[in-house]
Order: C-alpha cells, then sequence, then structure tokens
DNA sequence: TATTATCTACGATGTGGATAGTAGATGGCC
DNA sequence: GGCCATCTACTATCCACATCGTAGATAATA
C-alpha cells in the first residue's frame, strides 16, 4: 500500500490542505468546491491517513489534519507519471504540447530561462527552499 | 459516459496501438510491458472500444482494433487536468516544476522557444498538423 | 439537567478498473 | 474426420475510491 496514487478527491481534498495548512474535517469540507457530506470528508481523510499522506492531532474534540506529503513531491510524482505514460519519458515532448495547446507562449519560455539562468547563478549548490511548516514531511 | 479518464492498464494498451498504428488483441498482448493474459487484453480492448477510445473490425477470425482517439488528445486533456488538479490552473507553475526537476534545463528551453517563434513566422494561421491515419479520429 | 449540535468510528453500498477463467466457434493439420 | 490452437463472448473476483448513514461520545446551551 505504498506509492499509491491518489483519487480525484482525494487530490482536493490535498490541495485544501495545502492551500491553507492544515484543517479540521469541518474546515476542509468548508474549503472544497464540491459539497460532500462531512463524513465523506472524514472518510477521504481517514483513507489518507491510512496512505500516510496526511497526520493529524487531537484538538479539543475535533482532530486537525496536516499535510504529510508536500505539493511539489505530489506534483513532481505526477508529472513524472504522466511523461512516461503519455510522452514516451521526454519531458520536451510534454513542452512542446503545452507550447502547442498555447497554454503557454514563446515569451513565456523565454522569461523562465532567463530566470533559471539567474537562480543558477546565484548558486551552484541549489539552496534548500523555505518552508513554512515541518511536520515530518515525507520525501 | 463521456469523457472518461483512462486506468493505467488502459492507457498502456492505448499507448500500444499509437504506437503500432493497430493491432490484433494478441498483437497488442505482444507489446505490453507487462505480461497479462490474452483474455485479459481483449476485456481492456473492449472496455476501451465501450468508451470510444477505440474502434475495430474483423479481419479474417480475429479482430483489429484501431486508435479512434489521437494520442495528441489524450496528451492534451492529461494535461490539462494535471494543471488544474495540482498546479492550481497555471501552466507556468507546472513549467517550473519540469524545469525544477531538472528533467529539463534552461537552454532546452531556448530552444523550444526560438522553434515557437519560427514556426510562428511562417504562418499566422496554424496549418493543419498532418497526420496519417484518419479512421474518424475525435477531436 | 435535558436537549441539541458536533465529532469520531465503523460499516454499507455502488461503481469502475484489473485480471482472468470457461464456454463455444472456427480454422489448420495429421 | 478428429484433434489442437486461436478467437470471441460472457462471467466472476478482487480491490480501490466515493459517498454516506448510524451509533455513540462529548460539548454547548436553554
Amino acid at each position: 500500500m505504498q506509492d499509491t496514487t491518489l483519487g480525484e478527491r482525494e487530490l482536493e481534498v490535498m490541495a485544501v490542505l495545502w492551500e491553507i495548512g492544515s484543517g479540521t474535517p469541518a474546515e476542509v469540507r468548508e474549503q472544497l468546491s464540491v459539497s460532500l457530506a462531512y463524513t465523506t470528508v472524514l472518510t477521504i481523510l481517514r483513507n489518507l491517513e491510512a496512505k500516510r499522506f496526511v497526520t493529524r492531532e487531537e484538538e479539543g474534540r475535533a482532530h486537525r489534519y496536516f499535510p504529510r506529503v508536500q505539493q511539489k513531491t505530489a506534483q513532481k510524482n505526477a508529472l513524472s507519471r504522466l511523461v512516461t505514460e503519455l510522452f514516451q519519458g521526454s519531458p520536451h515532448a510534454l513542452l512542446a504540447q503545452l507550447v502547442d495547446t498555447h497554454n503557454v507562449s514563446a515569451e513565456e519560455l523565454r522569461k523562465l530561462a532567463r530566470q533559471l539562468n539567474k537562480s543558477a547563478e546565484k548558486s551552484e549548490v541549489k539552496p534548500a527552499t523555505r518552508r513554512k511548516t515541518s511536520r515530518g514531511d515525507v520525501k
């Protein structure tokens, strides 16, 4: 039960947690775009906990849930998966598609390239990105 | 039952069909990286047909399956989905992540930007991309 | 204190995907 | 003609995810 991929609802719940940092089931439920029964949200959170995507701690009568996996990690994994599954393992192909769909312009690419250069100059070794929370984050 | 997303195996089967153009269940089965029972592959193909991702026509005693949806379309959809689900609707964020993971270099970006410029010069209106097959492809 | 609201825990149900077995048709071959 | 291989159709499991209901605990409040 390791390295499982998330379902759609599970992902939405994670997105909320990433957004607001942490939340009780009620808080999460409020932030969700779809309206679900309270117990549904609770179940999803419990499942996410079972999969070790979140942790929780008691807070009065309720429980507060914290993301245990960084969004960045999830992004990276999903991206890699997409590249291998649909783009023959070529990030370049994905880029081309992104551009082709006109989601991204040539100007955008150049801008990003410049930024990339700048940050590469600043330090050879990539500086550890600062994070607000560090509740036993998983790599 | 429209606009459904594909499961992992279904996607692999589609990838094979995109790769080899068309195939009988046996041919598809041979090309798959995982080894599945013949009937499993058949079932997947039938499911894909039910979802209108493939068509088939008889060929002697067997059936030949053809992709009905272009890979490009699947790529586009999956990409859009990923962007909205994990990247807050920002293709730029996805790009940044792609770069950050060092799957893509600044040089790569610049190269692509140049190519993009060139093709933009050639024609204001984007030329319809040529396709080999046209077996009732779905947009 | 009795009632109501809010939580959690547990279980039930429906759907969809993955995997494969069995039955029956058909074509090749000894 | 009888046997074996190959195909399809149909069916059956299993599991994961989504959704929610019920029961029981506890906090708020009238």
